[in-house]
DNA sequence: GCGCCGGTTTGCGCCAGCGCAAATCCCAAG
DNA sequence: CTTGGGATTTGCGCTGGCGCAAACCGGCGC
């Protein structure tokens, strides 16, 4: 296994382990690669593992009974995923899909409870991410139930921006492959009107878009946006 | 505390603790009563304790910055709530309102560490309450995403019928105070929206409501309604 | 260089559902 | 019993944003 041990000892997730515990952690651990576009895991598959993402970008995405589709999340670099097992759940309840090519590590779900009891901080740390995970979506609930569609692409933007953005002499590049399509199901609507609002926005010089790619050139009014409150 | 012991016990979220074990739970915990319509936490306040539903109904509000609010969720009889410290927050991400009068065990926060450490059982099954909020959020925001009006609140109504619901001879009905506000809130829609939906329904058979109250008369036609897909 | 294919843009018509406003109803206090 | 106020119902007009369809565009393979 040529990975760089001292990157995953780095990562938030393994802090405060000491380098003997953190090879007891990924003793049954193994690296696995994923090309862009391949399934980590399925919707409804059996849980078998939980995974840490150490380099690309993952779409996680649930599929509704009659075919549409919402994206939860992009999970980043270093964040651990498919924790479903943990949550005392037996199958995955979305499909994992490398959104770039993708290094993970892979643990099997069976050594969860060992590791859990074993080293608290993992623990820890899982309830963390599993509590901002819980924020989030209650975020988006309220985001989906009060706001117009113009300021929830604008957050999305926004949010992508700050969790995965690149600067570039432009702006603020979203670091990973996106097209139309994904921004209307990470804020319920069409990409119709995702297109539409990009559109006008690249007019008013707020972003600069094209084929799967954005670029935010403008954050500050794009703030505005967000915010705007229909009765001001 | 003339807590009756053997109710506590049976609760879900302490089965598997031994009668000793149980008591060096509730050592640290106390009872409190809070009355209709009380807030028990308050949104953005300073994390101080957590909670323990024995009786009644808590109702999860989360407002918005421009004053509108979202019904995050109903806490149940035998539910823990107001976890965000073992979350690792330092504040409340919403507030909590009985919405009958109501009955809770309080512990202050300070104790979690510790008794999450002792007892695993009970971190366990605070992991699974979490994930269990997790899917709830992430299948609303599905919902919210995909579905119409019509629809969410068909669901929503299913989902408090299941959840709280008592059967009468008229059909199920919901078992605390609720007015169209609060199914608006929890839907994403208006009082109106939801008003004219009820009265629809009402002329069909499907529900019998007053005020602040429904009755779920025809659940299967309801189910029918929630799953209408727009294309049939 | 050319044509194809999939992503993107844009026009157009429509309607679900909102906002406003008024009427009505029902409980509870007096 | 009467009255007041909050909850609920209902009508009406308007519009945000969707669905459909067509045009457009840019990269890639041949």
């Amino acid at each position: 296994m040529p990975l760089d041990r001292s990157i995953i000892a780095s990562l938030p997730l393994f802090e405060g382990l000491s380098p003997a515990e953190l090879d007891g952690v990924l003793k049954d651990a193994r690296a696995a690669r994923f090309p862009k576009e391949s399934t980590i895991f399925e919707q409804e598959a059996e849980v078998r593992s939980f995974f840490v993402l150490l380099a690309g970008h993952v779409r996680v995405v649930r599929a509704t009974p009659d075919g549409r589709q919402v994206i939860a999340r992009y999970i980043s670099e270093g964040e651990i995923f498919g924790i479903a097992a943990a949550l005392g759940r037996l199958t995955y309840p979305a499909t994992a899909i490398a959104a770039v090519d993708c290094v993970v590590l892979v643990w099997p779900n069976a050594v969860w409870p060992d590791l859990a009891a074993r080293f608290p901080v993992l623990s820890a740390g899982t309830f963390k991410t599993v509590g901002s995970r819980l924020q989030d979506a209650q975020a988006r609930v309220v985001e989906l139930a009060t706001e117009h569609v113009e300021q929830r692409v604008a957050n999305a933007l926004l949010r992508l921006a700050n969790q995965t953005g690149r600067k570039t002499e432009a702006g603020i590049e979203i670091d990973f492959p996106i097209w139309r399509q994904d921004i209307a199901e990470m804020t319920g609507t069409t990409l119709h009107t995702v297109s539409r609002l990009l559109s006008a926005w690249e007019e008013r010089g707020i972003v600069v878009s094209g084929r799967q790619r954005v670029t935010v050139t403008d954050a500050h009014r794009l703030v505005l946006l967000a915010q705007h409150r229909s009765k001001d």
